[in-house]
DNA sequence: AATGAATGAGCCTTCATTCAT
DNA sequence: AATGAATGAAGGCTCATTCAT
């Protein structure tokens, strides 16, 4: 439902945005959101002039590009809802958000963000993340799989704590799955 | 093991030092790493230049104050040698170390640098609490209270991520309970 | 006497052009001669690079905005020479001057910077002006109607102040008449 | 009355603050407020760090500037209520106004704001300005020297307007004298 | 001819660090 | 030792102007 008042966009504008944000989603996350704007339109193969054309602010370039992360994670989940059982189903879409986050320190933070927020831009894909995985727990739980003393905000925290924690084992997926499986198996009732 | 070549330091000197670092840590840890100098000395109620006289950098104030709070788990940890169950031991440093950790953002950083790392000086109290975690972790396993496929790298990153998820939640101890239940039982031998 | 090397332009040219010409003469005025191109053209209803293609400068634009407002003046001031009485001939002349420029502080400026000026389109309308008032400024005073020791400086001097000083009381009719009566009675011999 | 809040000032920080006071003066009546911060620190002998120390923003600089001259002008008109003959110390204030702002471009502008304005800051000298300048005004009026109709509005117009208008004469004190003298027998009842 | 995206020099402002007092 | 004024390199952002479409 990308809105009404957007008009087409050029062909080389639009390829010049699309360079941007992955260019400022890659170095946001890997280096930080102190990165100079001016470095990064430099990176994307633009002028910071062109930069600030397509994001005002560069506040608005990080939130474009939570926005953009946010939205392919709900796009992900939103497939979950075909899966029929409900353990596996929300199981996979935990698994799923961690990934969609691994190697990211910065989405943690988006998600982290997702939680009391103040962009609004950010709220509606948030909101939508938080529909489904709040469907998926509750889902869970009737099934017994998971415990039922668990909300949705204690599901958001560990998303985003279990994320943090896989980033420090970057290098290590066995590592990895380990402690996945130590927080899978936690989230299992007694 | 205070080294050898720092002087005395006169009275009000060390209090002044000592004043810096606390409210560097308050700072540091609830507005995060980006706030002024100059703020931080006001604060303590001195000089910038009093501040650059006992840290020359600002970046040497920051690590003063991770390695403080290192050697204050350090210490803590040391304590719970005296501990003769070893399951209740390890579970009790995880706990303090979380805690310790918990509503402080940047020092989960701080932990999770001493992981890599590249400061000198935080090498050696995260030296220490990493032998006393690996010497914690190891009896642990013995008695069966802990998975033994885990080692001591996906502990601290279990222990880093915890502390983040358990930030999120800052006003509901409850729910920050439920989630180190959720850890800790997972990370019991299946 | 509009030269040779221009052609004729076509019609819808010629629409943007007059557009532009307008636009930029009520924002200059009103706003400042500091309003972004680009918000121009917008007003106009083109694309900056219309603007830029009739006014190869910023400067150019605001050139040719005051040397429209100084024809406009010197083809008032053409007429007032069939008025057979001297004195009321340069009176009405000083009103419409002043009237021209009312409300508009950046034409004070073109009309200052016709006295020294720098910029060669603005040098003949201002000349054509400046020969006029300096007819009917002899006129007045061999008439008897103005002081004998004002010269055409002085005249224009006192043109651009009491613009100035109308400007400042905008909302008030009877207030800038009151000015007004204040300065042409000042000019007649004591 | 300077307050109570501000604190001594060392000797050089003081002298610094003078020097960039006297430097935008003369750089922003010469040549406009649109010159760079960094032009008018140079030319005051210090870095543009201390520009901002002492002037948070440009804009409060060039509010310094315009209190300042203010104050100056509040100082000397002041000085004129000793004077018995109320004529007498009306004209002598007008000039004196006109005279401290000739050659200023920018305070015609300062003395304009004055009539509506926002800044707080101006607030307070303009005022005590323009108490002094309608009490002076009255006093002329009473002793018949000066047109009834006239308010305090139409007054400080004039007195801008002459100033601005006395600016394009600048080199030649003889035709300023002519101009004022138009103005001066202008506001005389008729 | 028109369009508007792209460019990049330049501006205001911040802040870690130095140094005179 | 302490102070806080001074410094100047960066950084975010604007806007006149150019150029591909």
């Amino acid at each position: 439902m990308s809105g009404a008042g957007e008009r087409p966009l050029r062909a080389d504008a639009a390829r010049n945005r699309a360079r941007l944000l992955d260019v400022a989603t890659e170095v946001f996350t890997t280096r930080g959101v102190g990165v100079p704007t001016e470095e990064i339109a430099r990176a994307a193969g633009v002028g910071v002039g062109t930069l600030f054309r397509h994001f005002p602010t560069k506040e608005a370039l990080l939130e474009a590009v939570m926005v953009r992360r946010l939205e392919a994670i709900a796009a992900r989940t939103a497939l979950l809802s075909a899966e029929p059982d409900p353990a596996e189903a929300f199981f996979a879409c935990f698994r799923l958000v961690i990934e969609q986050s691994a190697g990211k320190n910065e989405f943690a933070q988006a998600l982290a963000a997702a939680g009391v927020d103040a962009h609004a831009a950010l709220q509606e894909p948030s909101q939508v993340i938080r529909a489904q995985l709040a469907r998926l727990l509750d889902g869970a739980q009737r099934a017994g799989a998971v415990r039922n003393e668990l909300g949705l905000p204690e599901l958001i925290a560990l998303l985003a704590g279990t994320g943090a924690a896989m980033e420090q084992l970057g290098a290590d997926p066995a590592a990895r799955e380990r402690i996945l499986d130590v927080v899978l198996d936690g989230l299992r009732p007694r």
